[in-house]
RNA sequence: GGAGGGGUGGCCGAGUGGACGAUGGCGGCGGUCUUGAAAACCGUUUUCGCCUUUGGCGAACGUGGGUUCGAAUCCCACCCCCUCCGCCA
């Protein structure tokens, strides 16, 4: 959320943020709503004022005069009309203000769409194959580990169910990113709820505006996280950590669920994008002065996973039309994948400096006896499991139809080769 | 899910209609004393919003409604925690 004095004092920057998202927002609409709910809120405390000076002298007066009373009475009811109105307002204004996109950071490339995003760096060489690679969909038919026939079966299309060492390779690959990031990393793990209360959602901003994306539990309004970031965002909602507490890094393990209704029969083949997978996340919460930095480490500490698999990949930064609702500045770290051919995205690393923050309403002390301010968050995945899987499995594919256990991974897997069987 | 008890400031804990943003204690911060520290003593210590901003006003005692000139206090609903019972990985 953005902070509503900004809007106040320099609605033009806002303008030309949501122009360089190439979006729109109705900001007029949400500037006179501003105002006439200051107007009613001052006349309404005004209000209060009297009735609180009155109250305390009749609470000291023996007789009490009726008129006084009467007079009171009136101002009551004119005080109540003036509350429901202002609650009213309010509420159509947080509405608006819920739907408004952060602004992008200013070093970021202003573009249209992922056409218009650049490429900051590349590592690794992409493997030269003396036969032509097989997308992991027949490699994993062929191996007996992803079974997508009984995947659909149980839960329908972009289900998949994976089998054997399928099931254990991605088990691995979590266990090693989790340990990697604990370990080497500096982050500490946390296992959060995958299904959290409406608020959360708010908190994260994946509510109001994209409801049509997650799915919910009616009954006890309970909504299935799309990623670790919902849980995270929140852990410290409605706090205010005591000097000293910032940084803070954290990794968590989830299943993510996304309804992903949008483009119907787009990506459908094999396990790149589905309803339900998982994801292993870096979140940080740090000053706002830190945020830049920490941002870059923690694309490093991203890359660091593809570089252990030895996979070649690239980094993306994202330009202002392609960015994420609450992100300032994101940059994509994409695998290669040599059977489907394609540069998969397995994170994407954003600041999304206080937007998140002031929606969960987390915020820090930076000194003893100083006022609260609002942290910075970042998010990132280290890394997004089903298309790790997807270029371990087409990057290691060898001729004779057997699939290489990258060395890492090889003590979490206990085998080295993974053979039909 | 059933029965009973309870939710007050960073923590503990008073307060059952009016001078209570809230006694007291602990913790924190500043000071006096001391070579230094401890003890003792003194002071200070929530957050948000609006405004004509060295200041003024409003709001918040789990949450939301209600009664009243006036609610931490009375009424209603809901949420959460504890104890016992039931169920269960």
């Amino acid at each position: 959320m953005l902070d509503i004095k900004l809007i106040r004092d320099d609605p033009e920057v806002v303008r030309q943020a949501l122009e360089k998202r190439g979006d729109s927002a109705p900001l007029d609409e949400i500037l006179r709503l501003d105002e006439r709910w200051r107007q009613l809120l001052r006349e309404m405390e005004t209000l209060r004022a009297e009735r609180n000076e009155v109250s305390k002298r009749l609470g000291r007066m023996a007789d009490k005069p009726p008129q006084l009373i009467a007079d009171m009475r009136r101002i009551g009811e004119r005080i109540s009309s003036l509350e429901a109105e202002i609650g009213q307002l309010g509420a159509e204004l947080e509405d608006h203000l819920l739907r408004l996109p952060n602004i992008p950071a200013a070093d970021v490339p202003v573009g249209n769409d992922e056409r218009d995003n650049i490429e900051v760096r590349s590592w690794g060489q992409p493997r030269h194959f003396s036969f032509t690679p097989l997308p992991h969909w027949e490699l994993g038919e062929r191996l007996g580990i992803i079974d997508f026939q009984r995947g659909v079966k149980l839960s329908g299309s972009r289900f998949y169910i994976l089998r054997g060492l399928g099931a254990h390779l991605q088990r691995g690959l979590i266990a090693f990113m989790l340990d990697l990031h604990t370990n080497e990393h500096g982050y500490t793990e946390i296992y959060p709820p995958f299904m959290v209360k409406r608020e959360c959602m708010v908190g994260s901003s994946n509510l109001p505006k994209f409801a049509d994306n997650l799915y919910h539990d009616e009954e006890d309004d309970l909504w299935f996280v799309p990623t670790a970031e919902v849980p995270l965002t929140n852990l410290h909602r409605d706090e205010i950590l005591p000097p000293g507490s910032l940084p803070l890094h954290y990794v968590a393990y989830t299943a993510c669920f996304r309804r992903e209704k949008m483009a119907a029969g787009k990506d459908t083949r094999g396990i790149k994008r589905g309803h339900q997978f998982d994801k292993v996340e870096l979140y940080k919460f740090t000053e706002p002065e830190a945020s830049d930095d920490a941002l870059d480490r923690m694309v490093k500490d991203a890359e660091d996973v593809c570089r252990r698999l030895d996979i070649p990949y690239r980094v993306v930064q994202l330009c202002t039309g392609d960015l994420g609702f609450a992100s300032a500045k994101s940059f994509d770290i994409e695998m290669w994948a040599p059977g489907c051919g394609e540069w998969l995205e397995v994170s994407s690393c954003s600041n999304c400096s206080d937007f998140q923050a002031r929606r969960a309403n987390s915020r820090y002390r930076p000194k003893p006896q100083a006022g609260p301010r609002f942290p910075h968050t970042l998010n990132g995945s280290g890394l997004a499991l089903p298309r790790v899987l997807i270029s371990v499995l087409e990057n290691y594919q060898q001729a004779d139809g057997s699939v290489t256990v990258p060395e890492p991974l090889r003590p979490y897997i206990g085998t080295e080769t993974i053979r039909a069987s």
